[in-house]
DNA sequence: TATGACATGTAATCTGTTACATGATTAG
DNA sequence: CTAATCATGTAACAGATTACATGTCATA
């Protein structure tokens, strides 16, 4: 089986947070702070028929009386394992080189999808991975410091402090999270 | 003339500061940092053969003695221009929400392609572009605080935080500029 | 001489973009 | 009645991924 792409786990999980049509999506990617994701319907149908196919999400046509036809897609029980496996997946530094969209999805959909103590460690996993990054992330710039150009060196350094600041908020989420627990 | 794609533009603008071969760019891709991009040769033979037929680069097979057989690719007069073209237009919103990658690149070769006073530019087209983005999206963050649960709310910050950090480092990067002109 | 790194490429496939097409329903 | 919006789709195309194919050169 072929994997789901990024706008199909997109998909999955705001289904899982509330059945809609493939209209309903495309506001939702249409309207701010979603519009990483295309709001085309020529990605959207044909994701949710690719989801459809695989046998994560069902659809059925809504047949009330003066409605419009409409048709609802719903996650089935299939397609909310498959959301919570990869949402509870463990969080790799090649997850964090592609730019940390999909982990920041992932987390998005985790609470409702996976539980409080799956977020957690999602976080907690997120950590390490930075942990494990920042110091190669610096060594690389020590290095590249000397001999490159200005613009070169700042533009490393935009890179840095994005992790750097994707850390901090890390810990803030955990600290978060770990108060409301209690 | 169809549009040149963000890989062609990174390749463009590699191939601007040093004279490369395909397997050269393939390096550059693959070593940290620059990861983004992929180093499969099914993307970069056939970028680096668009730009060729857009009049953008030249190949020239090499053919000394013992060396193996290896094509050096050099940008045009054309290309030089489109690399700049690109790098000196001004950032839009637009730009912001698409993730700030390919601002970041343009910005690593602006100084190399375009001149001091040109990343200068730039860095304040960025700024202007993210002094109008912040407030929207704290107004959105506001709106959206009651009703979304804690990990939907924290993933917006991460949002929030990143472009504000991206704020800090562009003012920062400006003043190391216009230090560095005095 | 066989193994592995260098170097270049192609083919199948998938996903997404752009643009177009269709029809139902509601508001003015 | 007509325009706008709701709602769904399709077709052509571009770009990337994966996997495969090919051949050169150094070295053990």
């Amino acid at each position: 089986m072929k994997e789901t792409s990024r706008l199909g786990y997109a998909i999955l999980g705001l289904l899982q947070m509330k059945p809609s049509s493939g209209y309903d999506l495309r506001k939702v990617f249409s309207s701010t702070s979603m519009k990483t994701y295309s709001d085309s319907p020529g990605a959207i149908y044909p994701a949710l028929g690719r989801l459809e196919e695989q046998g994560l999400v069902r659809g059925t046509v809504e047949e009330g009386s003066g409605l419009r036809r409409r048709q609802m897609f719903r996650p089935t029980p299939k397609g909310i394992a498959e959301l919570r496996r990869w949402i509870t997946r463990p969080v790799t530094v090649d997850d964090l080189v592609a730019g940390g969209q999909e982990i920041l999805l992932r987390f998005a959909f985790s609470e409702t999808s996976a539980g409080p103590v799956a977020t957690l460690q999602l976080l907690k996993s997120l950590e390490a991975a930075l942990q494990a990054y920042l110091p190669a992330l610096h060594r690389e710039f020590d290095a590249l410091k000397t001999k490159a150009p200005t613009s070169g060196r700042l533009a490393f350094e935009c890179g840095i402090r994005g992790y750097e600041s994707l850390m901090k908020w890390t810990q803030y989420a955990i600290t978060t999270y770990e108060a409301s627990r209690k």
